[in-house]
RNA sequence: GGCCCGUUCGUAUAGGGGUUAGUACGCCAGGUUUUCAUCCUGGUAACAGGGGUUCGAAUCCCCUACGGGCUACCA
């Protein structure tokens, strides 16, 4: 264990007041930044919740940002998922849209008269540029640059003189062009040949040369900033001293690394996590697997407001968020040590930046499902109860908690999860309405009617009607008969549950009790004859 | 195509020059049990390939292969 001192303030989920009201104790800040163009899949739960646990770690803050530049992939409603998703996670925020903070707003679009000054100013020190090009230029450009099988293909230094901005016209003619109103954008004037490096906390030392980079477009002609540009002001503005992100940035780092010293602001430090990928073939894990691959990749069921399509989430499918999170920390990042289960305090303090892996993970779902086996069994019989309980009220089945605890007790080291409970536990309060064709075919034959007719007499006369007593009274009786033990008992459980498969035989006789027992086994011997 | 990142059992990983290459999940076998599950015991299974450096390389360097990411007026 780790024994570096460590601060965890506290941020109790109903609470958000009483962590905003609390003062860092670091200036350490993080941000979590997604863009709401949908559901947040696990890999976003995954960057948040390394964010999260960085942040706790070092006593830091850590922000929630909405990047909603993109007025086209707008989608209503995915805000909030998105909020409510970390929220059941157990991610905690110190700012955000919700619940504001000193660096608000927290939403880009309510920031948008923040940026077009930022932009000129780079316009100005002569590091940006307004360039005019129509889409069907700018597709005219690429398609040259492929056929000439150019080293850059794309909108960059050795091809802004061909193009139509401000660097290639004069400035008469570009104010002319400005204020005719002709639509325009901004981009990044890149240095044709230069060597870029930058530190990354998790894979050291980047080199690319800016010959291979182009000119981002910094501002839209749509009155709105690129990610590119809104991220470094936004980081800069609300002073973020570490971007923990996914590894997909990572080419753009050079580009805001340059940004920033365009801007000549002190760059934080950046950490690119490795990538979730696909459970089957290859490939990042993507919104669209969704339940193509059989598990969840998205953190709560979503409907698609367009589409109305569903997709099924983590809580929807009966996990426990302490299971969802132990399990996603552990994709990317391991403690150093032989321990597995981790609470959310735990996984705060022992988190760093420096063992967290370079490549890719691969989602396991046998193994995210044996966490949650594992979470469940810490579970209160009771607790479970209510679960099973909540089951069978929606099947129309009333009982008391007493019995339900009962059951669950009998049946709780078969489920994964809580809601496997009420299949598990059905035949404790519905008759089987049918029997496994396997195990009739099994254990039921010519003798065996004979034979729980036979015991159905002797059962009729044990008192009282409890476990123990009823297994010393039913075996000795099959041996006195000298009939086979297994044979017996297994035609009784099939009378009793319908198949091969469950608790203690003679503790369902229990808790089905006399009368509903010998009903059972009356009811099968009359159908399977 | 170009640029960047990566590569240890099926999966997640430990390991940072000398290890019988460890652990977890899965899988297989045995034990316990009337059955299933649980539980216990054991087992299967990996350093992508090739060159170096070194007395010695899973560990350091290079090349190759393979995988992935990015390459929008998306984030």
């Amino acid at each position: 264990m780790l024994n570096a001192p460590v601060s965890l303030p506290l941020h109790p989920p109903s609470g958000r007041t009483e962590s905003m009201m609390k003062e860092p104790l670091s200036n350490i800040r993080v941000r979590f930044a997604p863009s709401p163009t949908g559901p947040l899949h696990i890999g976003g739960v995954r960057t948040a919740l390394y964010n999260y646990f960085f942040a706790r770690r070092q006593g830091g803050s850590m922000i929630l940002r909405i990047e909603d530049t993109d007025q086209q992939r707008f989608v209503p409603g995915a805000e909030a998922y998105i909020i409510e998703s970390l929220r059941w996670a157990g991610i905690h925020f110190d700012e955000g849209p919700d619940m504001g903070g000193p660096f608000g707003p927290y939403r880009q679009s309510d920031r948008k008269d923040l940026y077009p000054r930022y932009a000129e100013e780079l316009v100005k020190k002569d590091l940006a540029y307004y360039a005019f090009d129509t889409p069907e230029e700018l597709d005219t450009l690429r398609k040259r640059l492929e056929a000439e099988k150019a080293p850059n293909t794309s909108y960059c230094a050795a091809v802004r003189l061909d193009m139509r901005n401000s660097l290639s016209l004069s400035t008469e003619e570009t104010r002319a062009l400005l204020e005719e109103g002709v639509p325009y954008v901004i981009r990044f004037k890149m240095p044709a040949r230069e060597d870029i490096s930058v530190d990354d906390e998790i894979r050291g030392t980047v080199t690319v040369n800016s010959a291979t980079l182009d000119d981002k477009v910094l501002f839209k002609s749509d009155g709105m900033p690129t990610y590119h540009l809104a991220n470094i002001v936004d980081d800069h503005l609300m002073e973020v001293t570490h971007v923990i992100r996914g590894e997909e940035w990572l080419p753009s780092l050079p580009l805001h690394y340059m940004l920033y010293q365009a801007f000549g602001w002190e760059p934080p430090v950046f950490a690119h996590l490795p990538l979730l990928l696909k459970p089957d073939g290859q490939g990042k894990l993507s919104k669209r697997d969704g339940d193509r691959l059989g598990f969840p990749v998205f953190p709560l069921q979503w409907t698609d407001p367009f589409s109305g399509e569903v997709s099924s989430g983590y809580r929807e499918s009966g996990y426990y968020p302490e299971a969802f999170i132990n399990f996603l920390a552990l994709l990317g990042w391991n403690p150093g040590t032989e321990q597995e289960i981790f609470s959310m305090d735990e996984l705060c303090g022992a988190f760093s930046l420096e063992r967290v892996g370079r490549s890719g993970a691969r989602f396991d779902l046998d193994k995210a499902r044996s966490f949650n086996q594992h979470y469940l069994r810490l579970r209160p019989d009771d607790e479970l109860a209510g679960v099973l309980m909540q089951g069978l009220k929606g099947r129309g089945i009333t009982t008391n908690p007493e019995v339900a605890v009962k059951v669950v007790s009998l049946i709780r080291e078969r489920a994964v999860f809580a809601t496997d409970l009420l299949e598990q536990g059905l035949y404790f309060f519905e008759a089987p309405s049918d029997y496994d064709e396997k195990v009739v075919a099994k254990r039921w034959n010519e003798g065996t009617a004979g034979q729980m007719k036979a015991l159905a007499g002797l059962l009729d006369g044990i008192a009282p009607w409890q476990s123990p007593v009823l297994e010393g009274a039913v075996k000795e009786w099959i041996s006195a008969e000298g009939h086979n033990m297994g044979a017996v008992l297994n035609a009784l459980r099939l009378c009793l549950v319908g198949t091969s498969a469950g608790p203690h035989l003679f503790d369902i006789l229990d808790v089905l009790g006399k009368e509903e027992s010998l009903a059972r086994i009356a009811r099968a011997v009359e159908r399977l004859k």
